[in-house]
Formats: C-alpha cells, sequence, structure tokens
DNA sequence: TTTATAGCGCAAATTTGTCG
DNA sequence: CGACAAATTTGCGCTATAAA
C-alpha cells in the first residue's frame, strides 16, 4: 500500500492542520493506489445519482482507513481526526472505540503528540519573551466538578485556575513610577470635556452609524455611501498569540495575583529580574477584579527593593470587552422602564418575549446586545420616518443618480444630529428618553464598530466619553477605572506608549480586516475551548493534565476544529432564522413607536398616554455633575499621589452613593457574561 | 462491589543508520 | 541494494484510584 500518507509526529505542528485537506488525500490515493482508488469510487458512486458529495468524502476515509492497517504511521487522516475528537472533548472511550475502527490515532498516542507540541511552544514562547515585546492576560477559569450521584453533603464544586496569554505587541516607552504618580496631580474634570475636534467627531460619528442603520433596513438606500469616520486603524494583521500553561493558581486573591505573575514569568518565560530594569514597562491586561487586584498588590509592594518586585514594570490595563458589557447594562438599567410605559425597554422587551434573559440579576450579554440593537434601529428608522414627513422628501424617485442622493441623505442625517441628538429639546417625555437612548446607543455603536474594523484612535474617544457615563451610574469601580486609563492617556503616556496600550487592548485572530476583538474576550474564548476539553473528562481530572497537554495548544484545536469541519462539510452553525426574526422584532418595535408617536412632531395628541413614563436619566449630564463636584476627584487623586496602606479601597465617598449590592453585581457581572458565549 | 480513566511498562512494529 | 543492528514509536494491558 502507498506510504505517502505517512505522518512523524516530529514534523507535525500547529500549520500541518491549516493544510491538512481531504483533496490531498483523494491526489495520493490516485497516484499510488490507482486500483484501490477507481474500485472506491465505483463502489461509492450511487445509481443514477449525480450528487457526487458521498463519493468525495467516503473514498479519502476508506482508503485512509486501508492505508492505516498496513502502517501505522500512515495516519494522515487519523492523527488529524484524533486530535479534533480531543479537541471536541471525546471521552477516552470514544477515542479507542474510533480508533479500533481505524477512524483515528490511539488515545496515547495524542497523549503524545500533545505533550510535544506543548514542549516546542514553551521552548518558544521563552525565546520569543526575550526577543519581541508583548503584554500579558489573564483570567479566571472556573471548572466546574460533576459529581453524578447527587446526595446530601455531596454537591458539585467548583475547581479554580488561571489561564494567562501572552500578546506580541508594541514597546512601551520605559517610566519610572514616581513620574507617574507626579502626573495624577494633574488631573482635573476639564480632562473629561470634549474639545471643538471632539464634538465635531462624534457628530460625524453620529451620521454614520444612523445612516448605517438606514442603508441595511430601507430599500433603495444601500448605495448611500458616507464617510467611515476614521482616525487610526491598526493594519490588519493576524495578532501573533502565545497562549500560556494554565496555572492551578486561584487569581481572586491578591496572593494569588502574586503567585500568577511570578509563574508566567519565572518558570514560563523564564524571565531574569534584570529584564525589567531600566524603566521597563509591560501591560497586564485582565477583567475589572484583575486589574483592581493588581493595583492593590502594587500598593502592599511599595517596600520591595527591586523594581521586578515593587511590580513597577506591570501597567494594569482594563479590556473592552468588559467595558462594551457594562455599557449595555447601563443603558439596559437606565431605560428600563416598567410594562405600563409604552416605548419603555421592559415593555419592548415584555412584547417581545425576551424579558427573561435580559431583565435579571445576571443578564446574557447577548440578549441585551439583540435587544439593544433592534431598538436602536427601529428607533433610528422611526427618527429618519418623521423628518422626512415633516419635509415631504418620501419620494425618492426624484433623484437621478445614487451620489446626488447620498449626499442629499447625509445632509439630513447631519441636520437631524445637530437638531435632535446632540442638543436634546424635546417636550414629550418619551421622545426625550428615545433620543437620549439613541445619543448613548450610537457611543454604544460607535465602540462595537470601533473594535471591530481595529481603529484605536475612536476607541480612546469612545472610551473618554464612556468615563464621563460611568460615574452616573452605580458603577464606581469601572469609573474610577477609566479615570486611570483617562489620566494615564492625559498626562503619563506618551504618544508611542498610548498607541503601544490601546492596540494591546485589540486581538486580531484571523487577519482579516474586521477580524478584532477586544483581547479580553478573546481569553474568554480560550477559556471556553479548555472547559470544552475538561468537561470531556471525568471530574476528577487532574490540572496538571491540562497544563501539559491542553492549554498550550488551544488555538492548534480551534484551527482543527475549523479545519476538520470544513473539509467534512459540516453544516456552519450559525443562525439562519436570525435574520428574519430580527426584521420582524424590528417591524413591531417601530410599530409601538409609531402607535405612541414616540419622536412625533406634534406631541399634543398623545399627551394622555405619555403622562405615566418617567424620565430617564440623562447619563452624560450626570456623569459631568459627578466630576464636578470636587470631591470625587480630589479623593481620587490624593489616594494615587500619596500611596495608600490599605489596598484596593476606592475613596469614601463612593459608598453612600451605590449600594453594597449593586456594587457587588458588578462584580458578578464578568463571571456571568462570559458563560453566555 | 463495579466502573471509568490516567499513566506507565513493555513488547511489537517501524524507521533510521551503517556496512559491505 | 539488501542485511542487520540500533533507535524510536505505537498501542496493548495492567494498576492505582476515585467515583458510582
Amino acid at each position: 500500500m502507498d506510504k505517502h500518507l505517512h505522518v512523524e509526529r516530529s514534523d507535525f505542528s500547529a500549520s500541518s492542520i491549516s493544510k491538512f485537506s481531504v483533496v490531498h488525500i483523494n491526489q495520493r490515493l490516485e497516484s499510488k493506489a490507482p486500483l484501490i482508488f477507481k474500485i472506491l469510487q465505483g463502489l461509492t458512486k450511487k445509481k443514477g445519482s449525480t450528487d457526487n458529495r458521498q463519493r468525495f468524502l467516503a473514498v479519502p476515509t476508506i482508503g485512509s482507513i486501508l492505508a492505516f492497517t498496513q502502517s501505522n504511521r500512515a495516519r494522515y487522516l487519523q492523527l488529524t481526526m484524533g486530535l479534533y475528537l480531543y479537541s471536541a472533548g471525546c471521552t477516552r472511550k470514544v477515542i479507542d472505540t474510533l480508533h479500533g475502527a481505524g477512524l483515528c490515532v490511539s488515545f496515547p498516542t495524542i497523549n503524545r503528540l500533545l505533550e510535544n507540541l506543548t514542549e516546542h511552544a514553551l521552548k518558544n514562547v521563552k525565546l520569543v519573551a526575550k526577543q519581541d515585546p508583548w503584554l500579558l492576560v489573564y483570567d479566571n477559569v472556573n471548572f466546574f466538578k460533576r459529581k453524578y450521584d447527587q446526595r446530601i453533603g455531596n454537591a458539585d464544586d467548583f475547581e479554580n485556575g488561571t489561564t494567562a496569554t501572552m500578546i506580541i505587541g508594541k514597546n512601551l516607552s520605559p517610566g519610572s513610577v514616581h513620574q507617574i504618580r507626579d502626573s495624577y496631580s494633574r488631573l482635573c474634570s476639564t480632562d473629561f470635556m470634549m474639545d471643538e475636534a471632539e464634538v465635531d467627531h462624534l457628530r460625524h460619528v453620529s451620521r454614520f452609524h444612523i445612516i448605517e442603520e438606514l442603508k441595511k433596513n430601507l430599500e433603495g438606500y444601500s448605495h448611500c455611501s458616507t464617510p467611515t469616520p476614521e482616525l487610526h486603524r491598526l493594519p490588519a494583521e493576524r495578532t501573533k498569540t502565545f497562549p500560556l500553561p494554565s496555572m492551578k493558581i486561584d487569581e481572586s486573591s491578591l496572593e494569588g495575583n502574586k503567585m500568577v505573575l511570578e509563574t508566567v514569568i519565572q518558570e514560563v518565560l523564564g524571565l531574569e529580574e534584570g529584564w525589567f530594569n531600566a524603566g521597563k514597562l509591560v501591560v497586564v491586561a485582565g477583567d475589572l477584579a484583575t486589574v483592581r487586584k493588581l493595583r492593590g498588590l502594587k500598593d502592599l509592594r511599595l517596600d520591595e527593593h527591586s523594581p521586578y518586585h515593587r511590580l513597577d514594570w506591570a501597567t494594569p490595563v482594563t479590556q473592552l470587552f468588559h467595558i462594551q458589557m457594562l455599557l449595555a447594562k447601563i443603558i439596559v438599567h437606565n431605560y428600563r422602564g416598567s410594562a405600563s410605559e409604552q416605548g419603555s425597554l421592559e415593555q419592548l422587551a415584555t412584547m417581545l418575549g425576551r424579558r427573561k434573559r435580559i431583565f435579571t440579576d445576571n443578564p446574557e450579554f447577548h440578549a441585551m446586545d439583540e435587544l439593544l440593537r433592534h431598538v436602536f434601529t427601529a428607533t433610528v428608522l422611526r427618527l429618519w420616518e418623521v423628518s422626512m414627513e415633516a419635509k415631504e422628501m418620501q419620494n425618492l424617485d426624484i433623484y437621478s443618480d445614487n451620489v446626488a442622493f447620498s449626499n442629499h441623505v447625509n445632509e439630513k442625517v447631519m441636520e437631524i444630529v445637530d437638531q435632535n441628538i446632540n442638543v436634546p429639546n424635546i417636550e414629550s417625555t418619551s421622545s426625550r428618553n428615545a433620543t437620549l437612548f439613541l445619543r448613548d446607543m450610537i457611543l454604544y455603536m460607535e465602540l462595537s464598530s470601533a473594535i471591530k474594523i481595529g481603529d484605536i484612535g475612536r476607541i480612546e474617544k469612545t472610551v473618554k466619553r464612556l468615563a464621563v457615563i460611568f460615574h452616573a451610574g452605580s458603577t464606581p469601580l469601572y469609573a474610577y477605572e477609566l479615570m486611570h486609563f483617562l489620566c494615564c492617556i492625559k498626562h503619563v503616556w506618551d504618544e508611542q506608549t498610548k498607541v503601544a496600550v490601546l492596540s494591546s487592548m485589540l486581538v486580531n485572530t484571523s487577519g482579516g480586516q474586521y477580524g478584532w476583538k477586544p483581547t479580553d474576550l478573546y481569553q474568554e474564548h480560550h477559556n471556553r475551548s479548555i472547559k470544552h476539553v475538561y468537561y470531556g473528562r471525568r471530574g476528577d481530572t487532574p490540572f496538571d493534565m491540562l497544563r501539559e497537554r491542553v492549554s498550550m495548544n488551544i488555538e492548534t484545536f480551534d484551527g482543527v476544529k475549523e479545519q476538520m469541519e470544513k473539509q467534512f462539510q459540516a453544516p456552519s452553525n450559525k443562525r439562519k432564522h436570525a435574520a428574519v426574526s430580527a426584521e420582524t422584532d424590528i417591524h413591531d418595535i417601530l410599530g409601538i413607536l409609531r402607535e405612541n408617536n414616540i419622536l412625533g412632531r406634534d406631541f399634543n395628541p398623545c399627551a394622555q398616554k405619555n403622562e405615566g413614563v418617567a424620565a430617564a436619566k440623562d447619563l452624560f449630564l450626570a456623569g459631568t455633575s459627578a466630576l464636578q463636584d470636587k470631591k470625587r476627584m480630589r479623593a481620587f487623586i490624593n489616594k494615587h499621589i500619596y500611596g495608600n496602606q490599605g489596598f484596593g479601597d476606592e475613596p469614601e465617598d463612593t459608598a453612600q452613593e451605590s449600594n453594597p449590592i449593586e456594587t457587588a453585581r458588578d462584580w458578578q457581572l464578568e463571571e456571568d457574561l462570559s458563560e453566555g458565549k
């Protein structure tokens, strides 16, 4: 039998996976065993059918099994299949069974292969860490330890661990801690104001997002073009990421964070203390809890002798996915209203039957995201419809060419933006709420769109406004974190460092134009993949197994999944109904808006209906006034100039403004939402 | 007691290296 | 090119162990 489907373990690497193809197997079979190939083709052909899909997949599979029976090294398909099964969380039993059928290599072989890959990756990561600038991101994972026999005192519990990734980024310019501390004193409330250029930018952003909605949802508008408000787009390149071994360290304590950092630096990356001299700075990214622990840890270790042990080098940065989730939560909370208020989120969600997933203690991010986007679309359409009617411009046919039409739409939308959105001056409460909702949603849309396209300039502008909004709600912890961020942008970091830090917030896994995602979301995806493998094992699987075989190969696993499912034509799990239901849902929301004359020009006829509607908080105003109240800012500045012997405690004035339960919920937020997807 | 599984030792299979 | 030895790899089967 042919010997050209041979694969050696030593020359198998992550890149082998993307090359795997059934066509290649067919070619090999045809050239090396033409007779068998012909026979197989003949046998698999369905009588009188031109559909050759079954033959296409069966011939290489059977051929590979035949080759495997002759030599256990002829395992081109079996090795990839084994890896696929492992990554999909198959148990040893499943793999043994399929090994018996000749479809995959044996379980120990997969184990050995993964150990080889891990060993190789470890060496590589040590090398790269010394050459290139990098940043670190880590997050907590909870493994659910299942116990099948439920009884009193034998409940399921959790195993805690930490996963980390090293990401190649840009160099930060060196800086000293004293400089940084001094710079905090220069923070003042005007740092949160917008200058003229920023106001103008926001106008263009608003126009962009409104026209995008019109293009997507109105017939005849798809040719309409509008300039993308581009500021500083990162080149669309695949980000180099190196998953690190997972650690059985509970990251939710200060001690745990210290151990995580030490393990990564010393054991995994093999760096000496001297590497951190000369003001070296490294971004350490994570969720809110992680970042705050890190700040606490830095305060705690002020007295240590070396920069390395003082953690001077660690620059904590909160990441965008968690910020985005919080923004969604704030908007939902602010415009929720009640079921009796027409046009409130509560009422709309009830109508669409989506209440359960959104208005709970632990809302699902994707449910919130979907609702907000649909309501946004409907509100934009309503606004357009109303202002077009007022100007008697419905008739689109009068425009001969697309350019003229496009220009006209751009002009009109800009008019709407200037009149309605940036300067809300409306008497009807529900219309005012809707306008405020639009304004805040534009920020949300802008954040997610800037992330997707990798524009760090737009992200910077958005985060600046978010810093204000977060001060309005009961989310002081995030608000303070963004204050840190803004302060560093304004007074601490130079241009090089600013760009490096902002770039570190995004990862591009595909290398495509729209392939960017927040760094923390990337880490959450990793955790999900690791769990996937883990849950195929029994509950008592030792953590070492993950460290030695799984966590460093997560990206390989993801690649295998993608490649195998493509090659074997597994149906993709994109939800096909989404588009249809979105359309009807948006239509339903629009109906409610029309019925209640929300955003309508003449407000008198419906005044009665609007009476019961409570006014939503103007988040931006509330945030600004919170900042203008000097107490908050001074407390913040003092704490960070003079240091604090306690750790992690924010200035005391937060206590009265937020009840402790709310705060505790925010803490949980990332746990709950990360499970979502 | 039965069952599942990770890990390990070991024999068999297979490849690689060497020599004439 | 073939024979033969050495080295490497594979996969079976056993054991310890935790869970059912």
